[in-house]
DNA sequence: TGTACATCAGTGAACGCGCGTTCACTGATGTAC
DNA sequence: TGTACATCAGTGAACGCGCGTTCACTGATGTAC
């Protein structure tokens, strides 16, 4: 057990980790658009003028947790990423991240919130999305597979974060079975065939019926 | 030009339609969680009252938004799904129908919002799925592809949400490039076999590195 | 080692504001006769 | 067709509440000498 009898001292000495943690708590108790810094402030325990003031204002809190969970999503991601069959294993990883760290992963995703031009989070994110980048390259040479390889980032991209998003929001609760990954990663398989005969029968993809 | 200057009567007559689109409006504008009823009632134009008297509370014009938005989305993704490469086309659909409506699309997919037993509501969800995992099953059997159909229709479900969230979040903006809904068709396909090669060669997707 | 002082992280009382809800009301509509 | 009345959709004043922000303050820390 902590020490909880030690008196406070009047310097928190740590105020920005704990009001970080507790905001993260609260955006995962009641999303990110509810966030109050009086509700920040009463679960970290310190004045409800505190986290405005260490932060500026409740941008510079969502900016912070944002920049941290680029960083924390690229650490879960890279080593995974790194292996053979990188690409597949980085997006799971990518899903595994999102459904552990749910506050962060719907700070990250939510640029309204943040300051944009904020130096740790653009590094942060252009981190992130080189190595997504970078492994979808190296996913296509390694098979000398076709195809643009910032095409696959995204459709890789789009896969994982709409599975993680309808997973969170409990849409498809009630479609999942047993293994939801494995179901998946077959079913991709065959979402590939379906599309590439689609496209070698001369369909065009268009959100205009008649192009 | 509508008759402005005709008396606007007591009876409102269309209390329910005006307050749903103010309410769309308001939530592309602001966000779903940032709704207020006094803002919706502002920009309809009625007491600030009204909208909680018709409606009972604001869960229950999230309910009347999502069950709206779940009919106008199988309307505009069926004629379209039951063509010759329906999955495909219909998820293009689902892409367009997300980025012309970010209002409806953001309120449908967050339960927490919603009357989750409105009789309304649950109709029009299970009509749009039955649509989804019907026009999968159907694109397997077409093609004598193998797989789970419900499998296939998570995959395409997903890719397409995540797709749109991406989009509509201006996560990916600086990464498309002039076409790309054919772009990650491509990109698919060739997911599909990087997908197909690591299966292939005893890969076991998982989010435990060691399984 | 000891004293004086500047700095600044964090406090807490006070403010004005927009919110959801309540409630007595108004007046249009529809039905009974 | 005309009158009386019940219904109920929509109004608007009033309420209490939690919010973000301000601001004079407290007191721990670090540096100068």
């Amino acid at each position: 057990m902590p020490d909880d009898t030690a008196p406070r001292p009047y310097h928190h000495g740590d105020l920005r980790r704990v009001v970080i943690d507790a905001a993260v708590a609260e955006v995962e108790a009641a999303g990110a658009s509810a966030l109050s810094l009086r509700a920040v402030a009463r679960r970290a325990g310190v004045s409800h003028a505190a986290p405005a003031h260490h932060f500026g204002d409740k941008t510079g809190i969502f900016t912070a947790i944002a920049a941290e969970g680029f960083r924390m999503m690229t650490e879960a991601i890279a080593p995974r990423a790194a292996g053979e069959h990188g690409f597949l294993a980085g997006g799971i990883a990518y899903v595994g991240f999102a459904l552990e760290h749910p506050g962060y992963f719907e700070v990250m995703f939510r640029p309204a919130l943040h300051h944009l031009d904020d130096p740790e989070l653009v590094e942060a994110r252009e981190a992130a999305f080189d190595l997504l980048f970078g492994t979808a390259r190296q996913a296509r040479d390694d098979l000398g597979v076709d195809g643009d390889p910032d095409g696959i980032a995204i459709a890789g991209w789009s896969v994982t974060h709409g599975f993680a998003t309808l997973v969170l929001a409990s849409s498809m609760s009630d479609r999942l079975g047993p293994d939801p990954v494995a179901t998946v990663s077959r079913g991709m398989v065959a979402l590939g065939e379906i599309t590439r005969h689609a496209l070698e029968s001369g369909f065009t993809p268009s959100f205009s019926p008649d192009a």
